[in-house]
DNA sequence: AAGTGCCCTGGAATACTTTC
DNA sequence: GAAAGTATTCCAGGGCACTT
């Protein structure tokens, strides 16, 4: 690790970064204590209609404050990770907030009564079941906002599709929703001390280009773990082996064009090491020797890794 | 303090789905 | 059709909030 990666003060240590705010009601105090759940109770008392009331509900205003303030803390995560990453499948919400149950098994069985309550409630929707997947039962359902989840966040621009996504951008949702889910694993584990994960669009950097157009750069998450006295910080870009190389080299180009203007290094004194998540060791090869044949993106701004090598890469540190 | 109601949790039995 | 894995349902215990 570099020294000058040394321990920001400023630097957040909660493990999760939930960026999508919750709608408050400057009329009715009481909807505002969602932000603050000292003082809320972690229990739900907000009575759960019958599922004939199925999950399309028309909901007043004054009922969705009603439910807005019957939501638990856990009730809130779920919704929050769902709006962040889109889409979920059961298992990964098993993943994110029952995993501190008794058994796994006890876990699983909490998450699907309380991702069933809130489609009951309309906050929560599931995509159209996939039939014939690799297991029985509901383990393969992908959920996404519904249509009250919606209304009750805040216009957030990252939470509005409702629409059956391509199976391509679904993959990739659930594959970066995993990598999270995996680096979560390896701060549980003790293996690092915290980690701090941005999603997306909140880990998106905008700067302008080398001719003073607009441009984005956007990562997939955005990491910063802590080992000692250092924080490493880290961007990450999930891929499924779906995009052309040449894509893939675009988007290296666009990282050094974004280093370059030393936004990044002004602000937290190092830029953060760029890692690729890719499928196959034969796709690793292609990206490096891509990168080290082109004369634009520096090569040791790079990492590569398969799914299963990002965890020890973070834990190793960016030295 | 005691009683009541509601919700959460987890064990066990059963039903369902996929694979072979 | 059998086996294996998983979801669903039922039930009981515990905790919390509220009322008396």
């Amino acid at each position: 690790m570099s020294p000058d990666n040394e321990q920001q003060p400023r630097q957040p240590e909660l493990p999760v970064a939930l960026p999508v705010a919750w709608s408050s009601d400057p009329v009715n105090p009481q909807v505002n204590r969602l932000f603050d759940s000292s003082t809320e109770t972690n229990r739900t008392s907000f009575s759960t209609p019958s599922p004939a009331a199925g999950p399309r509900r028309q909901v007043g205003r004054r009922q969705l404050h009603r439910l807005q303030a019957s939501l638990s803390d856990r009730d809130r995560e779920v919704i929050n990770l769902i709006a962040v990453h889109r889409y979920l499948t059961t298992r990964q919400v098993e993943a994110f907030c029952f995993h501190d149950h008794a058994s796994p098994v006890s876990g699983a069985r909490s998450a699907r009564r309380v991702l069933r309550r809130l489609q009951e409630q309309g906050l929560l929707k599931p995509l159209e079941r996939r039939v014939g997947g690799i297991r029985a039962g509901s383990a393969s359902y992908v959920w996404q906002l519904g249509s009250v989840g919606h209304r009750l966040l805040r216009a957030g621009s990252n939470a509005k599709r409702t629409h059956e996504p391509s199976p391509r951008f679904l993959a990739h949702c659930l594959a970066v929703a995993d990598t999270h889910i995996s680096l979560l694993a390896t701060e549980r584990s003790g293996d690092v001390r915290s980690v701090f994960v941005e999603c997306e669009p909140e880990c998106w950097r905008p700067f302008t280009g080398p001719s003073g157009e607009r441009r984005v750069l956007q990562p997939d998450l955005f990491l910063i773990t802590k080992q000692d006295s250092y924080l490493d910080r880290w961007f990450i870009e999930v891929d499924l082996g779906t995009e052309s190389i040449n894509t893939l080299l675009r988007k290296c180009a666009q990282y050094e064009d974004y280093r370059r203007t030393g936004v990044e290094q002004s602000s937290a004194g190092a830029f953060p090491l760029v890692v690729w998540q890719l499928p196959t060791q034969e796709r690793i090869s292609r990206l490096a020797d891509a990168i080290a044949r082109s004369t634009t993106p520096l090569p040791e701004l790079f990492r590569f890794v398969l799914p299963d090598g990002l965890a020890p890469l973070v834990i190793r540190g960016a030295a």
